[in-house]
DNA sequence: CACGGTGCTGGAAACGTATCCTGAGGGCGG
DNA sequence: CCGCCCTCAGGATACGTTTCCAGCACCGTG
């Protein structure tokens, strides 16, 4: 900036003047700026502008798991549209489930003062944010499960509305043996779970608590042994809701693998889904509404937006392909 | 910091000291601002700190294209990984294959000052690259395509090797008609066609122009509808090399719903290409090695790394399943 | 006892920007 | 004719670091 203002003759307060378009400057001083800013190819130093005292840096973080997950995926993509179009740039970090990795991160993050942070919390506590939010007076919102220990806004899909959606389809299809598997201690296949047990007590088909399988770790692998188990047992479900993206994969494979007619639904869509041997019944969430609304919310409350947290939750619909339609076999 | 070094009873440069662990401090202080530190839960200011001359703000940028193309989402991921555990945190930047997004991503980039540049680069001239690399001393590394008109690193997958691989593999299985579906210049498929052209000659199978298929945009839609007319023509083709994953999907598409036996080879492998009614046989690439290697060449140049700029091109490796290995109709 | 070296600490300056205040010059109303 | 306001421009300052240099106390050696 100050040899743009030397080139043009005049101070590095009249530079700032004619970049930032505030102050009263002479139209013909204005042009000899603008010349010599694309003579000498100047450009603002963000950096610098965002250390002035009162000023926000334009930049949020953006804490989540494994890009190569879709699902996160089309949550970075929305929230990265969402912030560039309002003119925040994105610090994109990962903590892939690690409670430590995910506080270090958070650390660099607001270190790097970023004026706001989207974060998929994964479990453990973190009443560490809530600190954040209070002393460095950075807003967060969380996406996709709320975080213990810290107040904030969240925004949700309805898992426990689509757990009982994808298990009132089975039943209506005539299922009554309906097994359901878990990830360990997720947030969202929990309440899934809750879901599905609500649509089996309001449908009067009695719990088989065989049939509730929770996995070690929420892998394709470890979906699909479990479902080879389950199939392969004395009394087999004739259907199997999985909660998870990865699980319905491992599932499938296995379903594919025992050349089983067993009847799926699962929650998350994904691709090709419908081109599969038999397509396959999912509920389906708005991954990229999600995104698009903490980017959003987060942009708000950096805007000085006050009120209380609020909580979002979006709906889900069930879109029937194949696997779920499936009739139990005649016994 | 001040408020740190008052609470300690020290001089901010004392704190400084022992923060960055550099200068000699007596053992005690050490303690007493650490305690100062964690008392008012001090973070270090890395603005402020990248702000002072000669200092490396830790941070790089990635430009690329729509995460929710699995391709960019592994790159960055795995750009991510690297950076991350060489301390740099990552800005995510976005430019869906439009020069002038792209043009403005990058200014916002280097008004960040970021200490280099990922980039995935679009079709259009890139000399403004060369000179943000010049001026302002940014490294840049080019992924999966080079920039024409800028000079820098490229790291890139063997195309004309494993468009020529595709093609041979179709011809050993017994195909003269080989079609081939290509997105608009862009600089991977126009490669790959070479690849293609090349094992024609070297096989003397004869190339008929017609089935050189080059579409408008390069969309499943588009790719499928292409495949409806090139199978219902006169004279189909026995085999289709889809330069693509988007491509291939409507490849596929296509060729589900006409129920037609025709042999796919696709570019790029993708999610379940295995579970599909015929499973899918590709020519893979190691996205994330791509990401990894453009992450370490870049941090290597900002450390100072000199010499001529590098072309790396990475091997890509033809995965049999099934659609690959069909021969044509006997006739 | 004086002097130089060593171990620790602090003051000043600089990075690039925006805001607050000051000031010069000109037009216009009282 | 004087003074006021308005337009335009510049100087000083502050943001949070780190680096350079200086200072102070102490110790050992000559």
């Amino acid at each position: 900036m100050r040899d743009v203002a030397e080139r043009a003759g005049v101070a590095v307060v009249t530079v700032s003047r004619v970049v930032n378009g505030l102050g009263p400057v002479r139209e013909e001083t204005v042009d000899r700026v603008n010349a010599a800013i694309s003579a000498i190819g100047y450009q603002r130093n963000e950096i610098a502008r965002s250390l002035r005292p009162g000023q926000n840096s334009m930049t949020v973080g953006l804490l989540l798991g494994d890009l190569t997950n879709p699902f996160y995926a089309s949550l970075a993509k929305a929230a990265v549209d969402v912030a560039k179009q309002d003119g925040y740039a994105v610090l994109l970090s990962t903590a892939d489930e690690d409670p430590e990795v995910e506080r270090r991160a958070v650390g660099e993050l607001i270190g790097r003062r970023v004026a706001g942070l989207i974060v998929v919390p994964d479990q453990g506590d973190h009443a560490f944010l809530d600190e954040v939010n209070a002393h460095d007076r950075v807003p967060i919102v969380f996406v996709d499960r709320p975080a213990t220990g810290a107040e904030a806004d969240v925004v949700l899909v309805d898992n426990e509305g689509g757990g009982a959606a994808a298990t009132q389809h089975l039943i209506d299809h005539g299922h009554r043996r309906i097994a359901i598997i878990v990830a360990p201690s997720y947030y969202t296949t929990g309440r899934r779970l809750r879901g599905y047990r609500k649509a089996l007590r309001r449908s009067g088909v009695p719990a088989d608590e065989d049939l509730v399988v929770t996995l070690r770790r929420g892998t394709t692998e470890d979906a699909c042994a479990a479902t080879h188990v389950l199939l392969t047992s004395a009394r087999p479900p004739t259907a199997i809701f999985s909660t998870t993206g990865f699980l319905t994969e491992g599932v499938l494979r296995a379903r594919q693998q025992l050349a089983a007619p067993v009847a799926v639904v699962g929650f998350d869509d994904f691709k090709l889904a419908d081109m599969l041997p038999t397509p396959v019944t999912v509920v389906a969430s708005d991954t990229e509404e999600l995104g698009r609304h903490a980017a959003r919310l987060l942009i708000d409350r950096i805007s000085g937006e006050g009120g209380p947290t609020s909580r979002t939750v979006l709906p889900v619909r069930l879109i029937a392909r194949g696997t779920g339609e499936l009739r139990p076999p005649d016994q």
